[in-house]
DNA sequence: GTGTTTGTTATCAA
DNA sequence: CTTGATAACAAACA
């Protein structure tokens, strides 16, 4: 599940691969996929100048100022292939098994760089990608999600402000996209964890050190998840389809029935808002 | 065959 | 209009 830590880390390392080098093809597999119309033909010759991410959702700036948007939503990747001499790309033999992390069975779109390739893979195909101008652009960032984690825009007074008059528990307000943007059902558990609170208190109960800690907790863990390059627990990989490392760092999420790393108590699955949702009753209150 | 996995949106209710 | 709760979608795997 690429939260925002994984579309991070993917932005970062296509940053690397693929700016600057004009489009020679495009070739959609999926049809389901592709949500705009003449997808291929505004970007072939196109070149991409810059990515942004808002949330979990990437967003290449083109060289017409246009934009693509590519959301990965359950199981989508990016990866980028380079060709070797004989225009190949390395590692794409395989179009039904995974080999070394990569083939192309669930391969829905292929975006052809001239140096390489950068697959859209999605076994569930629930991601998109689509291209829209600047103004769709500007109403989706905005008008879509909230405040952005990361950036100068997540401030005290802004975060505190967001607990008022609301009536739902911290887990749904975590994985609302309109209120925070960027985390999902991983790092909304794991922000629980750290600050102590149980998912599945009420927002309004929750005290002004809780907000404090979540305050604090939020960019912490979304920064060291980064750091280790994101969550493989099953289909994520990084824009060279290599898998992450934050998976023996998380403390509750996929620890059911484990040792509290901090309290040795035994981490407890419950369901809510419809998502499994994990926690420590020794170290949550 | 059944239950489980989750990001987002549609839908309905208040 | 806003907010919240819930189901639905999709496909593979244990």
């Amino acid at each position: 599940m690429p939260e925002l830590p994984e579309v991070e880390t993917i932005k970062r390392d296509l940053f690397k691969r693929i700016l600057n080098h004009k489009i020679r093809l495009v070739e959609i597999r999926d049809k389901k996929i592709v949500k705009s119309n003449n997808f291929v033909k505004k970007l072939i010759g196109n070149e991409i100048k810059g990515i942004e991410r808002r949330g979990k959702l990437l967003i290449f700036v083109l060289k017409n100022k246009e934009y693509l948007l590519v959301h990965l939503k359950m199981t989508g990747q990016l990866m980028f292939k380079a060709k070797n001499k004989s225009g190949n790309v390395i590692g794409g033999h395989s179009l039904t098994k995974m080999e070394d992390n990569f083939s192309e069975k669930f391969t829905r779109v292929v975006i052809d760089f001239g140096v390489g390739k950068l697959f859209f893979n999605d076994m569930r195909r629930f991601g998109y990608m689509k291209i829209v101008g600047e103004e769709e652009k500007e109403k989706i960032i905005t008008k879509d999600f909230g405040i952005e984690p990361l950036t100068p825009d997540f401030t005290w007074d802004k975060f505190n402000k967001l607990f008022n008059k609301r009536t739902t528990s911290i887990k749904a307000f975590l994985l609302n996209q309109k209120i925070i943007a960027g985390l999902g059902n991983i790092y909304a558990d794991e922000a629980c964890f750290c600050a102590g609170i149980k998912p599945d208190r009420q927002v309004n109960n929750i005290n002004l050190e809780e907000i404090k800690k979540l305050f604090k907790c939020i960019p912490k863990i979304l920064q060291l998840a980064i750091k280790n390059r994101g969550t493989t627990f099953n289909s994520f990989v990084d824009g060279d389809g290599q898998k992450g490392s934050h998976f023996n760092f998380l403390k509750v999420y996929g620890r059911h029935k484990e040792k509290c790393k901090r309290c040795s108590e035994k981490i407890k699955k419950i369901r809510l808002v419809g998502r499994g949702t994990h926690f420590c009753p020794g170290c949550q209150k």
